[in-house]
DNA sequence: GTGATTGCAAATCTTTTGCACTAAA
DNA sequence: TTTAGTGCAAAAGATTTGCAATCAC
């Protein structure tokens, strides 16, 4: 068990990144990273919330997430058409992605190595590498 | 210009896989494999058909791209949320994705070499490893 | 107070589905 | 024939949007 952040720290931390710290941006926060990495669809997360009798409307659960992602609190993974997963480890790092389960799992950025990556085209900067490595039951 | 893949081809490409030639789906095999490697969604390909007075509802499109991925004629890169691409390359290559343009381009498999790739877990089986390499204009 | 944030419901967008009709073998 | 494939329109899911009400500062 993860010691439950104070609140405080999670207030520097939107202050930080220039969100006000409303009540559900605070719910949201404390969910989402005190519980270590997690990687959570919205609708999951507005679920989460709703168990935990913070009142929210999947529209706010919505913005946040991207509110989160666009200052840099959270990485928005793409595995899968149709859903998108926030997920709360930033540092540079790639996945399993576990096609039968739906489950994203991390790997650490240095347990992959790219060699002789092609240069980004002119004019162009490379943002991110994303290695997805689609694991399934064996046959 | 490629030259017009000759419809017999197509027909046996089809037969090969298991699918019945039947108009639309030739329409729509040649529209994606006679003009090199291309990366196209359902839209993008049904608005070709219908430039090419092919009339094909998207529907069938949305069917004959899945069962062309499913047979191994395409491979379904996802790059965005909510919206799939349809790459004719099935060889084993990577890709640059342009996030302002919405453009994918082929990196060739042997320019990307991934070093001390992680087991899979337990039980599990690799079935692709994706790499993504996310590019805009420099700033 | 004042401007940022929220909630709700409606709208949007992509993709899937059900089912009668049509075409390939 | 017989069975697979098609088209349409409706449904489904995820996400976004518009706008009045509410909250943080």
């Amino acid at each position: 068990m993860a010691a439950q952040r104070p609140y405080s720290d999670l207030i520097n931390r939107l202050k930080t990144v220039g969100l006000r710290p409303t009540r559900q941006r605070l719910a949201l926060a404390r969910l989402l990273f005190s519980r270590g990495d997690r990687h959570l669809t919205a609708e999951q997360l507005h679920g989460e919330a709703v168990a935990a009798r913070v009142p929210v409307s999947l529209a706010t659960v919505y913005n946040a997430l991207h509110q989160f992602t666009n200052t840099g609190l959270l990485r928005e993974v793409i595995v899968e058409p149709g859903r998108s997963y926030f997920d709360t480890n930033v540092t540079d790092h790639h996945h399993f992605f576990h096609e039968d389960s739906g489950h994203l799992e991390d790997i650490a950025g240095e347990d992959v190595r790219l060699v002789a990556l092609p240069a980004p085209p002119k004019g162009k900067r490379v943002r991110r590498v994303d290695v997805i490595i689609r694991v399934h039951l064996g046959d």
